[in-house]
DNA sequence: CAAACTTTGGCAACCGGTTGACAAAACCAA
DNA sequence: TTGGTTTTGTCAACCGGTTGCCAAAGTTTG
């Protein structure tokens, strides 16, 4: 009652199907099926039922919607740090392709805590068709209990039976390792993320594997927080352990770690390469512009969703096993390496 | 059928108040009152409820709870352009302070374009408790009609009749123009971005009111896209216009109009001072790195989302008029300058 | 023109909670 | 023990859609 007077004080009630109905002269299960079952009344009434909904203005309640049939339209993401410009690509993606397709993105965050994000997770469970989570921080098992319950793709991991976007790094860790190669580093060094990451570490696999093909000295470092700052926090290891190529784990470390360096007197690229991972807004601000190995991040996100809807559809519709053609387009997420200031030959000896 | 099918077949269907109830051996309505309306129930039948609920992992459906209250406990945030680094502290504020409350930020994005907004605003309308448009491109009008049906917090803009989050860019622009003026710049230009852009012409007011008070010549260019590229667009315009100490719209105009004057040879801030707005992330990163008049971008969609809870609680119990609280935990939203190398001691002689 | 078949629309149950009205039970004082 | 009050739980309606089932209306066919 309360409600009901709050609600008319500050808006008339929004039509329903019954008031369509009414004015239609039909019946509101008519209207419904009018609404949403395409061919199953006669073109007459459709036309009505249409009119009158133009008429009042009509919006069908998502959640009388949602009740019996379990679909929201709406897409959750769950990134483990909004700070972070990484993900900015990877939001936009996702939010673009949802969108597209009339749905509805619903954004968390898990500020890099498994409990945190564990609990977003099951906040808007029932809220959402499915989940894509970014970066996770959870253990493996935990995401696979998520995704029992609805469909989940994971963003940059690789985690069993469960949907998977994580972009090619091999190619441009090749380019990139041999670019350091080529400029005269015989002593390459990767800073890491965090322990919690699987990127991290699956970068770190795929740099040593290139070295060691290469015949190349590699050292890793850290586990660091994956920030400015935290790059900073590197600089002095960096320094002094002879290791003069360095890639990080990602552009935010590598900004951090080229300051400190620089405001120490360091002269990049001369006598430190530094490149990054992602590709990050601002990564080419820097003086000089960063190197790094260039993600395709809104791609990431955009097919993250599309493959959420894959799974719906496929689980509605159990027939068609079309996941090869996403796969398909996964596969086509490759990294590059780009090349800009932070790279260059090697000479210390011009100091 | 088939749904109920494909839901036990990739989950066991989720508890209800009735599999509770008929567990703890009493009505489904007194478990609905346990779980919700504190001190209602016995302490005794609260307990077998709450056990029951544990053991049986239950987690309310949230359409089934807003169909009849009307309440989502989801709060819509639409910003202009999530490529915008800008806005990207404003939403982890909003989301900072909705998962606090146990609310959850719905997002979605208007790509400058007014239609698209409205659009928007409408699908996400019926599913959200309440909008927080951040830097609006609808005209006031179509606001106030959102505002009658659903709370709107409006970001970086000022509509009348409806919650205003908006920083005092007053002290900031005081410091900028006197900051300018003491590195001996007698002649002014703003960079102006969209024409739809409330906070852009509210800026402009500004800087052109506080430059007439201390006798600078200013002029205004633009309108421009409000993007690094916009800002390179403005470079030419600037050059031959004669003014030396430019402030422009925002960071990523001021960081593309730097970059091209540099490319063209330009000395910053020898020749040209520049002065952005906002503060984004990798401001810091440019050579040199950009005074700006920094936003409490944060704090802003913080508020914001206060706010509409507040309008929302007042809209439920409308004795209490609180407004005047937040009214000035907004205020303290003030800007400041924030000084680095992209403006100095104005010497074009030393060419 | 009737029989057989196809469309089309109505009825009613259901999704999973919330809530007003009311009755049963418990409690209290006299 | 009784009458009055308060606490506690039940009943049933409701939110606004969806959908299986069925009957009425319309169409085709022999």
């Amino acid at each position: 009652m309360l409600q009901r007077a709050a609600k008319q004080r500050t808006a008339q009630s929004p039509a329903t199907i019954y008031d369509i109905a009414a004015l239609a002269g039909v019946n509101a299960s008519t209207v419904s099926r009018a609404l949403t079952k395409p061919g199953r009344v006669s073109a007459k009434t459709q036309k009505k039922i249409e009119d009158a909904a133009a008429q009042l203005n009509y919006q069908a309640n998502p959640f009388a919607r949602a009740l019996p049939t379990g679909k929201t339209n709406t897409v959750g993401l769950i990134v483990s740090d909004i700070t972070n410009p990484a993900y900015f690509d990877v939001i936009r993606g996702a939010e673009g392709a949802a969108s597209a397709r009339d749905y509805t993105l619903l954004l968390a965050e898990s500020a890099e805590s498994a409990q945190t994000e564990l609990l977003a997770a099951k906040r808007i469970m029932t809220t959402v068709d499915g989940i894509i989570l970014a970066s996770p921080r959870l253990a493996d098992e935990q995401i696979r209990e998520l995704a029992k319950k609805k469909p989940v793709v994971v963003i940059n991991r690789m985690v069993e039976e469960v949907g998977c976007v994580v972009a090619d790094v091999q190619p441009g860790v090749t380019e990139a390792v041999r670019h350091l190669a080529t400029l005269g580093h015989e002593s390459l060094a990767y800073v890491a993320g965090p322990d919690r990451s699987w990127m991290s570490g699956h970068r770190w696999d795929s740099i040593r594997g290139r070295c060691e093909w290469s015949g190349l000295r590699v050292r890793k470092f850290g586990p660091g927080t994956p920030t400015v700052d935290g790059g900073r926090e590197m600089a002095a290891a960096i320094r002094e352990s002879g290791a003069t190529g360095i890639i990080c784990y990602n552009d935010l470390m590598a900004i951090g770690l080229m300051q400190e360096l620089q405001s120490a007197g360091v002269r990049i690229p001369a006598e430190f390469s530094i490149v990054g991972f992602d590709n990050i807004f601002g990564s080419d601000f820097t003086t000089p512009p960063l190197s790094t190995v260039k993600s395709p991040l809104r791609e990431t996100g955009a097919t993250a969703l599309t493959l959420i809807l894959a799974e719906l559809a496929a689980s509605i519709e159990p027939g068609r096993a079309d996941d090869s053609a996403l796969r398909a387009e996964a596969a086509k997420l490759a990294t590059e390496l780009v090349i800009r200031g932070s790279s260059g030959q090697h000479s210390p000896a011009a100091l």
